[in-house]
DNA sequence: CGCGCGCATGAACCCGGGTTTAGCCCGATT
DNA sequence: AATCGGGCTAAACCCGGGTTCATGCGCGCG
């Protein structure tokens, strides 16, 4: 199950060769995708932080997931963006328009590949998400996240952290406090 | 946007072809697929109502969605099962091998559009759950449910319908008499 | 240098969901 | 017909998270 890794130097070679790679730097709290707005761009983040965020009809924000160092977030279907993506850090970013990166899917053979193993790879990753929020405590996501993405919580605000474990950063405040006093 | 309907009676016609097509009838209760079993399996229900569930460490069982009437579920990987399927009404089933699935995707021009269409389909779905999961409270939930698929609730036990809201039976009950209460 | 703003934390209170126990209804079994 | 069992609901109690208000800290800006 391989991450995107395998797909970003191809995308990135192709793109390059169509004359379509032009990486910006994107400050520590730019909006690079706000929530209903056209879709149908494909983001390579190269270097920083994004949170991937979904507004809640009361205005909440709460977040969906992190792309850390290297990765792609964004949507290939042509439709209103379903959720909204702010730089955590100063960041490193190309984008690339989704008709464009579906033609190159449905014809460069290299890419085919890597793409299903990216898809594979993302599936995973959001049932994971799901089952987590089904059958997990927001405490035991928190533990769980200890354990998995240690160098990723050093990097988040504590805010947002919560708004990923889905509690207020108060909640989040009391959890740490509890887990501090059963643990030392 | 189409779901299942496209690509069943495909996936249909070519196991005929290949004599891999053998619908067997499942009792009302009948455990389909046991969460850490082997996968690799596709589950073509053709009639029926299916919950696929996951297991809390706890024990306790979540509702990660239904398939009614017609659909699939199960994985094409072949990994162990990551939920367990249960058949909530007397319902119609083939299963076939997700390998011969797979070869059938990798080749047959008329699959993969179909396949690729009830990808969208079903990301999209998860996508919209995970939003659920994440922005809305069990109640917001359960009204959601009551406008989008009020046939479904129809024909599930309130057992069901809570552990896919993530509420206990009891609490469903009470979402329910608020509710009666506030609209009469 | 001091001011202010935002972030993290603490305290007090409320509310909603979990838990336990009990009662009801209904369908199935004997 | 009587009984048993499972699904649904109700009541009482507890606990954890949301809300609000207040404090302290660190950083940047004037």
């Amino acid at each position: 199950m391989d991450g995107p890794d395998q797909i970003i130097p191809l995308l990135r070679d192709r793109a390059e060769q169509a004359g379509r790679w032009r990486p910006q730097p994107h400050a520590k709290g730019a909006m690079l995708l706000s929530q209903g707005a056209p879709g149908g761009r494909l983001f390579v983040l190269l270097r920083g932080l994004v949170k991937l965020t979904y507004l809640s009809p009361a205005g909440d924000e709460w977040i969906k997931s992190f792309v850390a160092d290297q990765g792609l977030f964004g949507d290939l279907e042509d439709a209103p963006q379903r959720f909204g993506a702010v730089a955590l850090e100063d960041s490193q970013i190309a984008v690339l328009p989704a008709a464009w990166v579906n033609g190159l899917i449905a014809t460069d053979p290299a890419i085919v590949g890597a793409a299903a193993g990216f898809s594979r790879w993302l599936a995973d990753r959001k049932q994971a998400r799901e089952e987590a929020l089904l059958c997990a405590t927001p405490e035991q996501r928190y533990q769980q996240m200890l354990i998995t993405a240690p160098a990723l919580l050093a990097r988040l605000p504590q805010q947002d952290i919560a708004r990923y474990l889905r509690v207020t950063p108060i909640a989040f405040s009391r959890i740490k406090r509890r887990l501090r006093a059963r643990a030392g």
